[in-house]
RNA sequence: GGUCGCGUAGCUCAGCUGGAUAGAGCAUCUGCCUUCUAAGCAGACGGUCCCAGGUUCGAAUCCUGGCGCGAUCACCA
């Protein structure tokens, strides 16, 4: 790479104009910004102690210096301290020919690294809203990236299956649901379910507003509402596995997946393995016992026992309660040692979680470290912030939810709304016109939530919507669209030679398709999709820039409308993946 | 109160391990479609980078202390 080549040259350098020996991490390239000459730029500043010269004579020298002992370096001028530095055409157009046409440019070899990345992890007693859309966005993309930079990726979720909030909506729908089902009804099975959890927290509210005015006050009724006792008792009957309810159970959750299904399948993701909550949920009890045994924990005289994380600077956790039982900490410890075994030898998991559980992750891993898994160096809690409305948060009780079919919905057809007025589609088929308004709808919904880096907590307007241009989904969609078009006329010829002079447009264009490894090697490392979303939003924009300003098909000299077209198939290209790596299709029209 | 996260243009957000005059989009205004897709391009307008100190040749970025918003600190999950 040109960079390694320009620090390489700047070391000797300064050995033979000074004398000095210096490091080559003490030498900055970074990119010249624009409004300055050339390409690359060396900051001297770090320098002058070596050179014993002031800024711009040590920029002068070593620029001078550059441009005759360095290939491919043209020119320089200094300002102030920064050595700017244009480097040959040639270069360019030769580093672009090492990867254009490279099917697998990005992906990184095989790592041998194996990791588990959860998202999603609903409950199964309401449909999936708004928050799980950024969460499973941000976790399937999360998968991709880190299949790019050749790691094994398992993509799972937990399913939240039991519990008391499951066994609320099966006693409203025991009580009112007359038999209902989603055939019955025409209602999606998770909706099914969900209406009946709210119809259950509209009855205890009033049972609890009924017991309040004969005289309890408000906190005991809340305990002792009939309706809530009842769901206990459901619990606890589900538990010792009385027949009726747990087949009660089976037949609603089973409902619920039924409709989850046709929402993961709208949007365009999967899993390739699934654990339920009501396999899981006794496990990490005789892990518990190995740490005891190991001196990781320790138990108090009522039983409880609890691991001390007083040296992380912590505080005391309970890992299993004084009856015995498990608490959510005991599990987690035991699914994710069951993972490890499941997948051995399993790298690290990465667990797609909102940030209030920021300081349970903390402590889980810190516990699988002390219980000698030295995988939960690899774990990862890839945090996100809440996505808020303008009415303040989203809470299911209320009704303040946004769901996520509606929102896919109406993304769609605002994309439908907006190619009908357009009219490019005319004469493609239903089908084919329905497909490219979902991908566009979409790919505008997932960007928007992708874009942002997820420790940032969102705000989502329903009423101004998601836009379809500027810098979103579609923007870089239509860059996509308008390559293919050109393709529909032309070739492009894997051969065509570079001319002697490019186009700074061109230049910048090259620039950035070099990046996109250190890109998804970036991305991979820190885990952020949002890395992705915003090259591929410069990338399509720098390819409009060169599109308006260099003509493509029309281009008279034969040679540059070849490299043209060669700059136009690496940028499809590489656009198709980034998006990919971000779970969202680029259509060929839109 | 302790801990963690966030605070950049009217709004939504970028800004890599400290580097030049802090960038995009939306909104407002001005140009550009008989010529490769105008879901586009070019331009204008718009900033005490929350505040105060400190480190440094150089701080939106690092450190300390404040302020504001949020989360968390359950024998709930």
């Amino acid at each position: 790479m040109i960079e390694k080549n320009l620090i390489d040259g700047t070391v000797t350098a300064f050995k033979d104009l000074f004398d000095a020996d210096i490091a080559a991490d003490t030498v900055q390239v970074q990119t010249t910004k624009k409004e300055f000459d050339g390409d690359l730029t060396l900051v001297m500043f770090p320098l002058l102690r070596f050179s014993g010269k002031n800024p711009v004579e040590t920029g002068e020298a070593v620029g001078k210096y550059l441009v005759d002992k360095q290939e491919h370096v043209a020119s320089y001028n200094v300002v102030k301290g920064f050595l700017n530095l244009e480097i040959a055409a040639s270069y360019w157009s030769s580093a672009f020919k090492s990867i254009a046409f490279s099917e697998d440019y990005g992906q990184a070899a095989q790592s041998g690294m194996k990791y588990m990345v959860e998202y999603s992890s609903p409950n199964t007693n309401k449909p999936l809203h708004l928050g799980h859309l950024r969460n499973i966005f941000l976790g399937y993309s999360v998968s991709e990236i880190l299949k790019a930079n050749g790691h094994d990726v398992i993509k799972t979720q937990i399913i939240n299956d039991r519990g008391i909030h499951i066994c609320k909506s099966m006693l409203a729908w025991q009580k009112f649901g007359n038999g209902e089902t989603p055939e019955s009804s025409g209602l999606k099975g998770d909706k099914l379910v969900g209406k009946y959890y709210v119809e259950f927290d509209k009855h205890y509210k009033e049972e609890i507003a009924q017991l309040v005015s004969d005289g309890m006050d408000q906190e005991e009724a809340e305990k002792k509402a009939p309706s809530l006792i009842e769901a206990q008792k459901m619990l606890k009957e589900w538990e010792e596995g009385k027949p009726e309810v747990v087949e009660l159970w089976k037949t609603m959750n089973g409902w619920v997946y039924e409709g989850f299904d046709a929402t993961y399948n709208t949007m365009g993701v999967d899993f390739d393995k699934l654990y339920y909550e009501s396999d899981t949920y006794l496990l990490g009890k005789d892990i518990v016992q190995q740490g005891l045994d190991k001196g990781v924990f320790y138990k108090k005289d009522d039983g409880s026992v609890w691991a001390d994380l007083t040296d992380e600077g912590l505080d005391h956790k309970l890992v299993l309660r004084k009856d015995g039982t498990a608490v959510y900490m005991t599990q987690d410890i035991g699914t994710a040692i069951s993972r490890f075994d499941d997948y051995k030898p399993l790298n690290g998991i990465i667990y797609t979680v909102g940030n209030e559980q920021d300081y349970h992750f903390k402590v889980l891993f810190l516990i699988l470290k002390k219980l000698g898994y030295d995988n939960a160096d690899n774990c990862f809690h890839l945090s996100y912030g809440m996505v808020d409305l303008p009415s303040g948060k989203m809470k299911s009780r209320e009704g303040t939810v946004v769901d996520a079919d509606d929102l896919m919905q109406e993304m769609i057809d605002k994309a439908t709304q907006s190619s009908a007025e357009q009219g490019k589609l005319d004469g493609l088929s239903a089908e084919e016109v329905d497909s490219i308004n979902k991908t566009v709808g979409l790919g505008a919904l997932k960007y928007y939530l992708l874009k942002v880096e997820p420790s940032k907590r969102m705000m989502f307007n329903p009423e101004e919507s998601i836009e379809l241009q500027g810098h979103t989904g579609p923007f870089i969609q239509y860059v996509h669209a308008r390559i293919a078009s050109i393709f529909r006329r032309a070739e492009a010829n894997k051969d065509a030679t570079a001319p002697k002079e490019l186009h700074d447009l061109e230049i910048a264009l090259i620039k950035l398709m070099l990046d996109f490894p250190s890109i998804i090697a970036q991305a991979g490392k820190e885990y952020a999709p949002s890395l992705i979303a915003n090259y591929a939003y410069d990338l399509a924009k720098a390819f409009n820039q060169f599109y308006q300003e260099c003509p493509i098909l029309k281009e008279e000299d034969e040679e540059k409308l070849q490299f043209r077209l060669s700059l136009c198939k690496s940028t499809g290209d590489i656009i198709k993946k980034s998006m990919k790596l971000l779970g969202i299709e680029v259509p060929n029209r839109m």
